[in-house]
RNA sequence: GUCCCGGUAGCUCAGAGGAUAGAGCAUCUGACUUCUAAUCAGAGGGUCACAGGUUCGAAUCCUGUCCGGGAUACCA
């Protein structure tokens, strides 16, 4: 917010206090008599004086102003209005100005490291991953628009037990099939084989029971080796461990048929990483660390040789990091991977998007690096996002309620295209698939990044999939009603410019004024957001200036107005809306279409 | 058992010391001869889980209780 009168305000409140004062006036409540409120409770405590006091002199300054109205004052609550030619002074004569406010006035520059998706390579992703993905990119994206560096990594999880199975299903049942030959997106055939081999498995259990009665108690994962085709795996696992010729090349096989359809998923998406790691390669890092944490005394031997972490001091359970045999568990290659990406990046602060069943893991993690001495450790944070349920409950892969990924998008992108061809009549336009493609992707992120990270979510596919409401639609259809406004303006002669002049006085409304105030907002906004690591706030924000804009839009003819002057302001309005949506939806990743 | 999240309108969620607690959906009423109705205007709907406490002031902070979820692996 860069209005004079308040930056006025707090220049002469520093003066009559010797103090720094930070002062950021809020939206007036709707049934209070005025835009702005100057909060003065909020004051009270660096002035240490009786917050109605420092209201009276807030409310005579403000009278004052130049540039105030409607001063009046409930308690310690000063309400006021600005007037229509500073609103528009001090937000939309300069768009590009209020635009780079976020960047320009972010004092903290810093180096981020984001890892964010880290799949399996196992089976699609579905709906949480979306989560994580949406989380990670956005939070990727707002940093780097506020100012800071980012480095944007992925962390494939590519080998282990899980990948091992469904490699033992494909050589069971799979016929040399491939995804070309079936014309299967390349996840999605090997998810099957996955599946497969949970099936053959649960049979297997099921055969051994019964002629094992004595077993009928054990947990199906106890048995897991005593099956045929779980021992199968465990070989196979073992075998790639050996770098065994056929099954690596196997291997090597599944997971590019993989990672070809995940990268498709991540381009609809739009998710981009500057750099992408292997568990393959990363899984065998960390161990000489933890010898050197050995040397150092930081970590101890139990009698069966096994390596600890004593973390009683951080009101944590002590953690193995290497077992007895010598082997690493999987915390001693997130130590390893942590510090490579460290040394790779050399960042100030790393980030991991990770959902919060793994809150407990990474307290574990940080406090494990600060004990061995990496005085960066204080740098790091968990992005812990909350699950997704469903209306019925948890989503359950044994019970077929996982939503895929790659359906979801077709779902949506198909509801969009029906929508849109409603809507067109019989103009139905060239490019209606992208259009409806930027639509469903926009309605899903909008829907993912509107809640706070960390509250759990239901997903209800009815009421998710709709466009109408607080949604993504609902903001790209703004734009596109200011993109049609524009265009028509220009084929009256009527155009958006640099510097024209334009008469701010004119937009007096209180539908126009409500824009500008809202416009404040802003910058303030962004800052904010990235400060929390939480895109909600600018989702809520573009919401409430849209919803401004719409009312306007309905109260406020633009090119039917009485006067070219009120014309012309009234276009530069609605292209400066146009311009913070924009940039606001950009920044969640979001995409526009031209047309809706 | 211990620890962490959460409980706000019928539903999904905002609000995290300040004014008479908000938004979307759903329900109901009204608005398309108009710059796009994926829209707008309005109505109804609340014991902010419960009980104490701190405070000029509590949905918000503290304590306790109840309910839901998660964690507490030599799984990833």
């Amino acid at each position: 917010m860069n209005f004079k009168c308040i930056n006025d305000l707090i220049v002469y409140l520093s003066k009559e206090t010797g103090k720094q004062i930070e002062l950021l006036p809020e939206l007036c409540p709707k049934n209070m008599d005025g835009q702005l409120t100057v909060n003065c409770f909020r004051l009270a405590p660096v002035f240490r004086v009786n917050p109605e006091l420092i209201a009276e002199k807030v409310e005579n300054y403000l009278s004052k102003h130049p540039d105030t109205e409607k001063v009046s004052r409930i308690k310690a609550f000063v309400n006021f209005d600005i007037s229509a030619s500073a609103l528009y002074k001090d937000t939309f004569s300069d768009i590009k100005k209020l635009l780079s406010d976020p960047e320009a006035n972010n004092s903290k520059k810093k180096k981020y490291l984001i890892e964010y998706s880290a799949p399996n390579t196992n089976k699609p992703l579905h709906l949480g991953h979306l989560r994580n993905n949406t989380l990670g990119m956005g939070l990727v994206s707002l940093l780097r628009r506020v100012g800071h560096e980012t480095v944007a990594v992925n962390l494939v999880n590519d080998r282990g037990i899980h990948i091992c199975k469904s490699m033992v299903a494909y050589k069971l049942f799979g016929n040399n099939q491939t995804p070309e030959s079936t014309g299967k997106k390349g996840d999605h055939f090997v998810g099957e084989f996955y599946v497969l081999f949970d099936k053959e498995f649960k049979k297997q259990i099921s055969e051994l029971k019964k002629s094992n009665p004595e077993l009928s108690d054990k947990a199906d994962e106890e048995l897991f080796s005593e099956t045929p085709i779980g021992k199968k795996a465990q070989d196979t696992l073992q075998k790639w461990e050996k770098n065994d010729t056929e099954v690596v090349s196997l291997w090597k096989k599944m997971n590019e048929w993989v990672m070809d359809g995940f990268n498709e998923t991540y381009r609809r998406m739009g998710v981009k990483f500057d750099k992408v790691y292997f568990e393959s390669d990363t899984y065998k890092l960390g161990k000489d660390i933890i010898l050197k944490g050995l040397e150092k005394g930081v970590l101890k031997k139990r009698d069966d040789n096994a390596v600890i972490a004593p973390l009683k001091k951080y009101k944590l359970n002590d953690k193995v990091v290497l077992r007895a045999d010598g082997t690493s568990v999987y915390i001693t290659q997130d130590i390893g991977t942590t510090i490579k990406k460290y040394d790779d990046f050399h960042p100030d602060t790393q980030v991991w998007v990770v959902g919060d069943e793994q809150i407990y893991h990474f307290k574990t993690l940080f406090a494990i690096l600060k004990e061995l001495g990496y005085d960066w450790g204080n740098s790091f944070f968990h992005l812990a996002y909350g699950m997704i349920n469903l209306p019925e409950g948890k989503m359950k892969s044994r019970e077929g309620t996982v939503v895929d990924a790659d359906n979801l998008f077709d779902e949506m992108t198909e509801l969009a295209k029906k929508a849109t061809l409603e809507r067109c009549g019989d103009n139905i336009p060239d490019d209606i698939d992208k259009r409806s493609e930027i639509i469903a992707q926009g309605a899903l992120k909008f829907m993912l990044l509107k809640f706070n990270p960390k509250t759990t979510i239901t997903f209800d596919p009815q009421a998710s999939i709709k466009f109408e409401g607080d949604t993504g639609p609902y903001l790209q259809y703004v734009c596109a009603r200011i993109n049609s406004i524009i265009k028509k303006a220009g084929t009256e002669g009527i155009y958006l410019s640099e510097n024209k002049s334009v008469n701010g006085n004119l937009l007096s409304t209180q539908w126009e004024k409500n824009i500008a105030v809202l416009a404040s907002f802003y910058p303030n906004t962004l800052l904010d957001a990235a400060e929390k690591m939480d895109c909600s706030g600018i989702v809520l924000y573009l919401i409430k200036l849209a919803k401004a804009f719409n009312s306007f839009y309905r109260e406020c003819p633009v090119l039917n107005a009485e006067t070219e002057e009120l014309k012309t302001a009234r276009l530069a309005l609605s292209g400066a809306v146009r311009e913070i949506i924009s940039d606001g939806l950009r920044t969640l990743t979001i995409d526009i279409p031209e047309a809706m």
